[in-house]
DNA sequence: GTCTATACCAGGATAGAC
DNA sequence: GTCTATCCTGGTATAGAC
C-alpha cells in the first residue's frame, strides 16, 4: 500500500521542482527566495521543507530535470542511423534544448553557480563531459559512415573536432541571451557552413 | 592642492577592488561578504564604504577593470599590420585573457551575476558586442589582405564566422573550468586547424 | 578618512497545532 | 502532510568617535 504515497510524493515533489524551475526563471537562482518559490507553488513552507530539505537540493533537483532529458537524446543521435552532418547536429541540439528551456539565460545562471558551489560543479562537469563524449562518438561515426575515412583517423579528428563543436553549442547560449538581435538562423547557417563537416 | 588628494583616493579605489576581486576569486560574487572584502583589503568597514557605495558597485568596479584592458587589445590586433590567422588570434586572445585574470571562473561568475542583474548585463552585452566587432574586423582584413579575397565578399564571410570564433573563445572559458585535464594546447590547435583561416 | 560598534533587515529554516 | 507563526543567522550598511 506504499504505492499510491509515493506516487504521490513523487508527483508533489515535481510540483515543487515545477515551481522553483519558474522562480528560478523569473529571478534567477539567487535572487528567487524560497518565499517566492513557496508563493509560486501554492504551497507552505512547511510543505516544501517535508519534500526537499532546503534551497540547494532544490537548485540539483532543477538542474537534473533541465538537462537530463538533452542529455540521453545526444547519445540517442550518435547511434542513430540517418545522421546529419555534425554542423545539422548542434542546429537540432540546440533547437531542442531552446524548446525545452525556453529562455537559455536559466543555463547560463547554472554555470556560473556551478564555479562556486562543489555539488553543481560536479554535475555540470559531468554533464559537459558526456556532451563532449557524444559529439566524439558521432562525429567519428560520421567521418568513417558518411565520409568513409579511415577508423583510426576518424577518431583522432573526433576527439580534435568535439570541443570546438561543444563550443558553438556554448557560444550560442551565451550570444542568444547576451548578443541584442541575436540571429539564431544566421549562426545556424554559418555553423553548419563553416565548420568541419 | 587636489591634486593629491584625487591620485590618493583613485590609488585607494584601485586597492579596494584589488581586495575585492580576490575575495570574489576565491568565493565568487554572491558568497563573498563585505566582511570578506574587508579582511583581504586590511582596512575597515567604514573606510570602504566611503569609496565605494556597496557591493554592486565592487562588482561593476571588478569587473571593468578585468575586461578593460583586452577588450581594447583585441581592436588592436584588428589595425595591426602583421596578422596572425584568425585560428591563432584565438589563441593570443584567450592566452591574454588566462594571463591577465588567472582563473577563468571568474568570467562565468560574471556571465551568471549579468543573467539577472541589468547593469551587469548592460556591461556583458557591450562587451561581447564589441568582441564580436572586433572579430569581424579582424577576420575581414585577414580575408583581403591575406587571402586576397574581394572585400564584399571577405565582409560577409566576416560576418558570418566572427560569432563562431567569440563561441570558440566563450567555450574555451567553460570547458577550461569545466572540463577536468582540459587540455588547452590541444583546443588551441585544433581551432587553428579545423575553423576557416 | 578611517576605525569600532551596532542597528537593521532579509531570508532560510523550524516548531508545534491541525 | 500541511499550515501558521516565529526564530535566528548572516550580512549590509550606518553612526559616531578619533
Amino acid at each position: 500500500m506504499p504505492k499510491v504515497t509515493d506516487d504521490y510524493k513523487e508527483q508533489r515533489r515535481r510540483e515543487i521542482a515545477d515551481a522553483a524551475l519558474k522562480a528560478f526563471r523569473r529571478k534567477g537562482f539567487h535572487a528567487a527566495s524560497m518565499a517566492d518559490i513557496i508563493a509560486e507553488s501554492g504551497l507552505s513552507a512547511g510543505a516544501i521543507y517535508g519534500h526537499y530539505a532546503g534551497k540547494d537540493e532544490l537548485i540539483k533537483a532543477v538542474a537534473s530535470s533541465i538537462v537530463g532529458v538533452r542529455t540521453q537524446a545526444i547519445l540517442d543521435f550518435a547511434n542513430d542511423a540517418d545522421r546529419p552532418s555534425p554542423g545539422e547536429m548542434v542546429r537540432i541540439f540546440l533547437g531542442g534544448i531552446v524548446d525545452q528551456v525556453g529562455d537559455t539565460t536559466i543555463l547560463i545562471q547554472m554555470w556560473g553557480e556551478a564555479a562556486t558551489n562543489p555539488a553543481l560543479y560536479e554535475f555540470v562537469h559531468g554533464v559537459i563531459g558526456r556532451l563532449v563524449g557524444a559529439f566524439t562518438a558521432y562525429i567519428e561515426a560520421w567521418h568513417t559512415d558518411v565520409r568513409g575515412i579511415d577508423v583510426e583517423e576518424a577518431h583522432q579528428l573526433a576527439v580534435e573536432q568535439a570541443p570546438l563543436f561543444v563550443a558553438v553549442c556554448q557560444g550560442f547560449i551565451l550570444q542568444s541571451s547576451f548578443v541584442r538581435d541575436f540571429d539564431a538562423d544566421a549562426y545556424f547557417t554559418a555553423a553548419a557552413k563553416h565548420l568541419p563537416g
